[in-house]
DNA sequence: CTGAAAGCGCTTACAG
DNA sequence: CTGAAAGCGCTTACAG
């Protein structure tokens, strides 16, 4: 089977390869090339089955139509879901999306950023890893579009969307009080990420407001060892002197390692101990007892980030705008 | 911000694009750029930051060193950890992969391969959606390395990895019954898929050659009502003549949303019924209970169909091999 | 109104 | 041993 290009079609019906690119691309303004011709080419086009090939269209137009997303782990639900929605949208908008795994390291990121500016990617969303100021700061000294999305750098002048995170834990530590738990604890990773430390100021300025704030409370688990240091959190918190009758787990990952930590012990969740999720996921949907989560509006997010960037990208339109988005406590 | 490509290299040492090209691209062949100058290729294009742009290089060469990837739902964990493998092992294959979603429909599957092949991916990894096989013969004769991946075709000679889910289904349902268990039931999605059916027919054969085989033990449920079928379909079996004492659920999702609905009901699972499950999944690791799940090697299936993949992209050697590996139960 | 030509950034066969 | 030239498939400014 000849590969089909435009060249092909033009010399089939006798014309140029430009007439053809213009008929195809539907700019024959002012009736350029004759009705007649233009079907000729639209009906040739069909038959042969010519595909455009987007590599050298993107090389003389400057853009590839392709912008890269970058997350720590695709396998995981609440980035395989945000990457199903940026797709979506994406797709509507005529861009490929071409997905990069960090696993939370530094190295990899910047590899991976290389990689899709090879790649002549027109612009990256990026959910940051720890420590990339260095990194992001570099990727907008080289112009290329750009959007944070989940996690951001308050320091750093880059379009980013995120959400209320510490509106949110203040809200949801406070509901736990007002339903009487006098000795809530929170769980969170042991790392110095913007969107993590708001969840966990978000819980210490409630529990402090309500004069019940006590800092060993407050447990850091590491991302490499979750389930060793969740048991361990876990027994500390249970041996405290004001024993804890409520836990709150910061991100979706922790919610799950501690609840399993929980039921290892044999605790009965919302019955010997109330547990707050951060995120939704298939284990708490299938519990008998209701576990309230934050819901983050992933979709939304996703929405946001990809105009950010597409703004961006077709009208040079770079306000470095930070969104942040509401998630909600679902009870 | 300048673009650095070949030429503005070649312009500061006073040298040909091709010189340079040859240089950094390790074709310095017997000596023909001096050592000297070779250095000096080397250093400026770093000092520049020179990024090679893919898609001239693709455009010339004839392949884009890019795979397309075409699951049903990158959000499911399955997926997501398929392309995850995937994309790890094509990364150190210097491929890049573009992951497009079905959601199980087949004009999406049809619209992607279009897509994905105006990227001019170098060949396609593909979990075929229901009734795709003319699809995917039309992908076979256009010529591109194809791949199918999870779900086969056993009417297709197109290279193929799956498992050997009529083995791994039989095996499972006769510990049920050596377990003890009179009464087993099955639950499956209502679809005409290969393997599917396979794990069906591995109960139903078990189940006869045991001499227990009831046809109404076997249910069906529907991809979009999940939860809705799922509720009937249990409330039958439980009201079954025979009751019924175990379920053994042939997905991922669909054990989902079966150990849900058994909960709902006030079921003790592994106490009021057995319960056996397709895939890993987050929920199966939670319970303070043990629920045997069957395992697929799933970074395994990832690399073989890359290897299968890259075999037919790189050495044109298209045997249609059709490799069943073994998934695992674990108990 | 239409075609020929140039050029996007690269690689490689060819001429010197 | 090295550079100039052609060409991958497209688009668009330009000349007729």
């Amino acid at each position: 089977m000849e590969k089909v290009s435009l060249k092909v079609i033009a010399k089939e019906l006798g014309v140029s390869a430009a007439t053809v690119s213009l008929v195809l691309n539907g700019k024959n303004k002012n009736g350029r090339v004759s009705e007649e011709m233009s079907k000729k080419i639209i009906d040739k086009a069909a038959e042969l089955h010519y595909i455009p090939n987007s590599l050298a269209k993107g090389l003389k137009m400057g853009h590839s139509k392709s912008i890269g997303l970058i997350v720590a782990d695709i396998s995981n639900v609440f980035f395989g879901t945000l990457a199903l929605h940026i797709q979506n949208y994406a797709e509507k908008e005529g861009y490929t999306v071409i997905i990069g795994n960090t696993n939370e390291k530094l190295e990899e990121m910047g590899k991976i950023i290389t990689f899709l500016n090879s790649r002549q990617v027109d612009g990256l969303i990026i959910t940051p890893a720890e420590g990339s100021e260095v990194l992001i700061e570099s990727v907008l000294k080289g112009k290329k579009p750009l959007v944070l999305v989940d996690r951001g750098f308050p320091d750093l002048n880059v379009p980013s969307v995120l959400i209320n995170n510490y509106e949110i834990c203040y809200r949801s530590t406070k509901q736990l009080i007002d339903q009487g738990f006098k000795n809530p604890a929170f769980i969170t990773y042991r790392q110095d990420q913007f969107h993590t430390n708001e969840r966990k100021r978000g819980f210490i300025e409630a529990m402090k407001d309500a004069g019940l704030f006590t800092p060993d409370h407050v447990k850091e688990v590491s991302y490499q060892y979750l389930n060793e240091d969740m048991d361990k959190a876990i027994s500390q918190l249970l041996k405290c002197e004001k024993k804890v009758d409520a836990i709150f787990f910061a991100t979706n990952t922790i919610s799950m390692a501690g609840v399993k930590s929980l039921f290892k012990r044999g605790m009965l969740i919302q019955k010997d101990i109330q547990v707050m999720c951060f995120d939704e996921t298939d284990a708490i949907n299938l519990f008998p007892f209701r576990v309230p989560f934050i819901k983050q509006p992933i979709e939304e997010m996703a929405k946001s980030a990809l105009e950010l960037l597409i703004d961006q990208i077709e009208k040079k339109d770079v306000k470095n705008q930070k969104l942040f988005l509401e998630a909600e406590l679902i009870t």
